[in-house]
DNA sequence: CAGATTGACTATCATAATGGTAGTGACTGG
DNA sequence: CCAGTCACTACCATTATGATAGTCAATCTG
């Protein structure tokens, strides 16, 4: 009995969290968005035990979200990166950020995304980046792209309802 | 020797993943979002264990995801809706389906969001909802809000990364 | 109205995954 | 040469997960 794998479904988003979705995953990203490549760094930061570390960054770098580059061969040390595919990643992490900073922080927030110039607070919100309009129904809608599954088409007619249901202002 | 927590972290994604970090709570979200609200109709759809549904939904319920309401009093039967908190979390989802569909899906995109008038296929971003510009740097930074700790204080000093580094073209 | 089916679960139990501690090997700094 | 750093591996005690089976109430089927 193997934990069950979502890398066979069909949707991107099943597909993806196959590959992001263990416990310390979306945390070790975290810390290599801020800047921290070295083994020793990711285990005083998040308390990790050490062998769990190992096998996280070794997951992560066989999915291709992290490289594992030597540099420095006198004493063998190397440094965990983001790849372009782990870059990617990065508004998944703000979303997140947003929605923890919404609900979890009673005492106010503890990180902020602000305006570099003017030091306002940014407002977060996930538009189209060619109209630039609110990604939400009834503007846009959850369709089924060309190489959908009969089963993903049935379950998208009708709006699919990750972007609200038509005519619900959600 | 229990699973390590999250919620003690001051970090707001820390905090979050605590509550929808385990391997089912997000795919159980996704498919709250697609408008299922029955316990069968969600174990159908996601191949899950019924005794493993039955611990996450109590715990998303618990923690103020979704709500557990009886519509029905002859045969006792229940339904599960999200929150206000979880229709919050709407904006992770569509960033992971993106990310999901760039980097997974080689047989080409099973879903897509797409203008809902002319049917073009959106581009997500994440933008200020006031200025409308991008969320990253230089324009702007993650810095502090007014709770931080020293340690979060030290930890963002020099933007934090999240947003891109000031001057690389992340 | 007996029997089958649906809906929403609980119980049980074998396997995996996680967390903690300790130890290893290659250096490095003093 | 002795302590310390770095990046791990080994080992083991707990938890969590997954599969199957069973429960209980009500409703459909013939």
């Amino acid at each position: 009995m193997q934990r069950k794998r979502f890398n066979t479904m069909s949707c991107p988003i099943a597909r993806g969290l196959d590959r992001v979705g263990e416990w310390w995953s979306m945390l070790i990203l975290r810390d290599a968005f801020a800047g921290m490549t070295r083994f020793d760094q990711f285990e005083k930061s998040l308390g990790i035990a050490p062998a769990m570390l190992t096998r996280r960054l070794k997951a992560l770098v066989e999915n291709g979200l992290l490289t594992k580059q030597r540099y420095a061969s006198h004493p063998p040390r190397d440094e965990y990166r983001l790849t372009a595919r782990g870059e990617d990643f990065r508004p998944v992490l703000l979303a997140l950020l947003a929605w923890g900073n919404a609900h979890f922080t009673p005492e106010g927030p503890q990180m902020q995304i602000i305006d570099a110039a003017s030091g306002e607070v940014a407002e977060p919100v996930l538009v189209d980046a060619r109209s630039g309009r609110k990604l939400q129904a009834p503007d846009f809608k959850l369709a089924h792209g060309p190489a959908a599954t009969a089963a993903m088409r049935a379950r998208l007619a009708g709006g699919g309802g990750l972007l609200g249901w038509p005519g619900v202002g959600a």
